[in-house]
DNA sequence: TCCGTATTGAACT
DNA sequence: AGTTCAATACGGA
């Protein structure tokens, strides 16, 4: 019996982003994709109020970021990771808009200082990019490190947040 | 158990 | 200013 998961699109200047969530949460977003839109389109499931609303909510919350803001309200999220990796995550949302953070400072926060390599993993790992952000991690030279949805995205996260490379 | 990783800092050209 | 390298924790196979 598998629990019903429910594949939502998130409209934005950026883009058409699509978000899933489960009976708990979001627990994932994924980066608009040159060719989309053929598979699951569209889910003839009925979508129950209380992931409608998450739904609002999540959407904004994503608007919020792209313009640079703090977003008021967040879904629940349904992260699903290890005990390491959630960690990790709850770090990041600390990081709050226009203000970053080195993979080193994030393992500190952490209490695993030397975990810097894993939390490379950790944050390549993140099924909510944006809102979750993993964007605001920078290598400790200040250069750009990587991203699981491209550089290219987050050179752009970065900018709307009016932060410079 | 082995391998790759979105790192880091030091020691070298 | 660029390159190499070891240390290192974690997660997947």
């Amino acid at each position: 019996m598998k629990t019903p998961v429910y594949e939502m699109p998130l409209v934005t200047s950026a883009g058409k982003f699509t978000a899933r969530f489960s009976e708990r949460g979001l627990a994932e977003i994924n980066f608009p994709s040159a060719r989309r839109h053929a598979a699951g389109a569209s889910e003839f499931k009925i979508i129950p109020s209380g992931i409608r609303q998450w739904h609002r909510t999540t959407e904004m919350a994503l608007k919020s970021i792209l313009a640079g803001r703090e977003p008021k309200k967040f879904p629940p999220l349904d992260l699903a990771g290890t005990e390491f990796q959630k960690k990790v995550w709850r770090a990041l949302r600390k990081i709050g808009p226009g203000r970053t953070k080195s993979y080193g400072e994030i393992a500190r926060a952490i209490g695993k200082p030397k975990a810097v390599r894993a939390v490379g993993g950790a944050c390549g790992a993140n099924p909510v990019p944006v809102l979750v952000p993993c964007h605001r991690v920078l290598a400790a030279n200040g250069k750009i490190g990587g991203f699981s949805g491209g550089l290219d995205w987050k050179r752009d996260l970065l900018a709307r947040e009016g932060i410079k490379i």
